[in-house]
RNA sequence: GGCCACGUGGCGGAGUGGUGACGCAGCGGUCUGCAAAACCGCGUACCCCGGUUCAAUUCCGGGCGUGGCCU
């Protein structure tokens, strides 16, 4: 790697074909890969998550991959303290992955909001569900005006908002104007975007899910099975349905489609944050992941 | 060949003589600790040709197409 590069990112929607782009550019530079997808470092879970293999992961060293067990609710939080800690091993590290708000934590930094216990949280989440989504709202709004411009339907962001306001006594926008630290603050970045066209995306997402059919994805669903459905793992796309195939309430061929759908509304997803986040990278068409690599090459120099 | 029914946006599926149900897909967007999540927005579609009417997707006739029944 260039003297003048301290770490390379990739970017890129799911099924972009990022995983082999940084394999192959650490073989060459000698760097190591660091995870930088939320769903990808659950153990359990390799094939459906589209996780390395193992003859991969042989090839270069590859770090925050299947590190945490499905049953532990892992978290942005969490990610940027074992980024952290993989930066200080990492001597050339290539960043790769898919999820937007990691990339924040790595670049941006998230802010540093105490910890919600769990018996709030819970408690929270009970409190919206006896008064309603509606009136909740409104005594959220009340409690923390900055609350206000959610949306009383928003179940994830309303809820938040009420647990740090009750666990810390500060509302949530106090904490947040309490910028973080970005986990790669002061170094010299090399950044990346994956976009393929659209359709040659979905047609790759349509052909990956065909080969994890057959690698196994069924057996390793059903070794998933009775994960509890709050917890972030039971959201691998994909997962859900095959276990409904597994417990007879689905055919195969529909659960293909509906996994198939749900990746290609998860690209969409991800491009879109991708634009208007990572602007300012380097956005590589990557129709013909070849000449990938020389193109990244050019810009480490 | 005869009889009957139907023909609505990419798909499914309501409905009406005059302000385009709805669902899915697709597209656009939001985004600081579940983010492969959560949430928001976006559609001049009524098979063709005549006729009736101030007005036809809606009524009438014909054509074409699809399905079913009959011989």
């Amino acid at each position: 790697m260039s003297n003048a590069i301290d770490a390379v990112l990739i970017a890129g929607p799911t099924a972009s074909g990022k995983s082999a782009v940084a394999l192959a550019l650490a073989e060459r530079l000698g760097g190591m890969i660091v995870n930088t997808d939320s769903m990808q470092v659950y153990r359990e879970a390799r094939i459906l998550t589209a996780r390395p293999s193992i003859e991969d992961e042989a090839r270069a060293p590859h770090m925050l991959y299947g590190h945490v067990g499905v049953r532990e609710p892992y978290s942005v939080g969490r990610y940027q303290a074992d980024a952290a800690k993989a930066l200080a091993k990492a001597k050339r590290p290539i960043f790769v992955g898919g999820t937007g708000l990691y990339f924040t934590a790595l670049t941006e930094g998230i802010a540093e909001i105490p910890p919600v216990p769990a018996s709030i949280r819970e408690a929270v989440r009970q409190k919206r569900e006896a008064m309603g989504a509606e009136a909740f709202h409104a005594e959220l709004a009340a409690r923390d005006p900055a609350s206000a411009n959610l949306r009383a339907g928003d179940t994830q962001r309303t809820l938040r908002a009420m647990e740090v306001l009750e666990a810390t006594g500060e509302p949530l926008s106090y904490w947040q104007t309490k910028a973080g630290k970005p986990v790669l603050e002061g170094l010299k970045l090399a950044r990346f975007v994956l976009a393929p066209p659209r359709p040659v995306l979905h047609a790759r997402i349509e052909g990956r899910f065909d080969a994890m059919l057959k690698s196994g994805a069924m057996e390793e669903a059903a070794g998933l099975s009775g994960l509890d459905p709050a917890l972030p793992a039971a959201k691998i796309l994909g997962l859900r349905e095959l276990q409904a195939v597994r417990a007879g309430a689905m055919d195969l061929a529909t659960a293909t489609t509906l996994a198939k759908t749900a990746t290609r509304q998860y690209a969409k997803r991800q491009l879109t944050w991708f634009r208007h986040r990572m602007g300012g990278w380097h956005w590589l068409e990557a129709q013909d992941l070849s000449n990938i690599i020389p193109e990244i090459l050019s810009h480490l120099s």
